[in-house]
DNA sequence: CGCGGCTTTGATGTTCATCAAGTAAAGTGG
DNA sequence: CCACTTTACTTGATGAACATCAAAGCCGCG
């Protein structure tokens, strides 16, 4: 193991909220903490299990989803490194609301929920900051899913791919990090309709697609499609 | 003015929240909130405005709106007596995200956002308290938001009737708070669809509608509609 | 009383889900 | 390592659900 994960107060992937912390009580966490290695595709938590941990993800990529009333899955929303998962659900009920799935090999750490609530309970600077967090996921997932129901297909495909080349890869040029049905329970669309519409960008000249890798070639149109969609 | 509303110690509407607040914070919340009566139709607050208090709605019914990219009116939410308004954004943002107007006439009261901090601060068990509400409308929010896109209008409409019934007046027969606009913008619909299921559902026999009132003849039937829609 | 917004109904067109059928890729067991 | 099975991907054809457009009646309000 990477050493330097062993002890929270030097972890170089220290999350910006633990800051707040003192330095007795960052030693606290990190002699209760559990640091874990999953591969691609392991399920980390599923929906309905009671909540124990405080989940942060390390390095990676992970899904938060959950079944629909038709026994589909529904992704809710894709976490990169430095973020908090299940974050929303965390302090109002007593089991996970959404199952969380590596989709990368992936280094998670796992706080014991209530080292997490008394600290908040004795530390009010840290009270706040877990708040911002909080509200500010709540927000984004809020704003993102009513950005996705009010666009078309091609809107919605052309908003996955900016995102995953800003907020993911930051880069133009990338390996989709998901199945086509994957994208379709993301966004929202029939596997069948997110492969037309990538096809469709492809002989546009839009992308170059093969597989898995994608290179966006138009980003100012891709941008159109998304903002107009 | 009902003068059981001017102390916050014995307020008959006081939130379960102030519980976690000793007598002497409540004192000092009492002292400084602002009690404010509206109209129905007012706007309360704008979304963009910088946040400097507390909403919490003692009579009434609000809703919690905002502009899509197109101008068009979006219903978040609509928010009953004793709800916190606008706790989501609260901690994470300086400005509010939504707009808040009167869909009857209303009281509400508005705490100082900073007074608010300060004893998330200094009152461990109220931060956790605080957490805890944030968390929950959120979860609403975010379950409403898929539920509502997950159904065809037949479904959605079902939807907003059983839970006008259920949630907000207790009742299987009320006055519709919102107009056939407003419904479609609470649940995704163009105004003609929201009148023409409307309709269907009158000429079938599930309800009686006549302007505004409702009233649900057929629940079962509704709740049907609502669940495999 | 007349204007503008809300409501209602009908006709039309577009978007998207579904169905079907076939190909490629990726696991799996012998 | 290869045959086999399964899963992912791809394209086309069809139909249903819903948005949009149009026109007319209604209601409240200045």
């Amino acid at each position: 193991m990477d050493n330097r994960m062993e002890n929270c107060i030097t972890c170089k992937y220290k999350s910006q909220l633990f800051e707040k912390l003192s330095e007795e009580q960052l030693k606290e966490i990190s002699s209760s903490k559990k640091t874990v290695f999953v591969s691609k595709g392991d399920m980390i938590c599923r929906e309905g299990e009671s909540i124990t941990s405080f989940v942060y993800l390390v390095q990676g990529l992970i899904k938060l989803h959950k079944m629909d009333r038709f026994g589909r899955d529904q992704i809710v929303s894709i976490a990169k490194p430095l973020d908090f998962v299940g974050l929303l659900t965390l302090f109002s009920d007593k089991t996970y609301k959404y199952s969380i799935t590596a989709l990368q090999d992936s280094t998670l750490c796992f706080v014991d929920i209530e080292l997490m609530k008394k600290f908040v309970t004795i530390n009010g600077a840290f009270a706040l900051e877990v708040m911002k967090n909080i509200s500010a996921v709540s927000d984004d997932i809020i704003k993102k899913t009513y950005a996705i129901n009010s666009k078309n297909l091609r809107g919605r495909i052309a908003l996955v791919l900016s995102d995953f080349a800003d907020s993911i890869f930051g880069s133009y040029s990338f390996d989709l990090p998901i199945s086509r049905k994957e994208i379709g329970e993301l966004i929202d669309m029939t596997p069948e309709n997110v492969i037309r519409i990538l096809s469709e960008f492809r002989r546009d000249g839009l992308i170059n697609l093969k597989g898995k890798s994608v290179e966006i070639l138009n980003k100012s149109m891709l941008l159109k499609i998304r903002d107009l969609g």
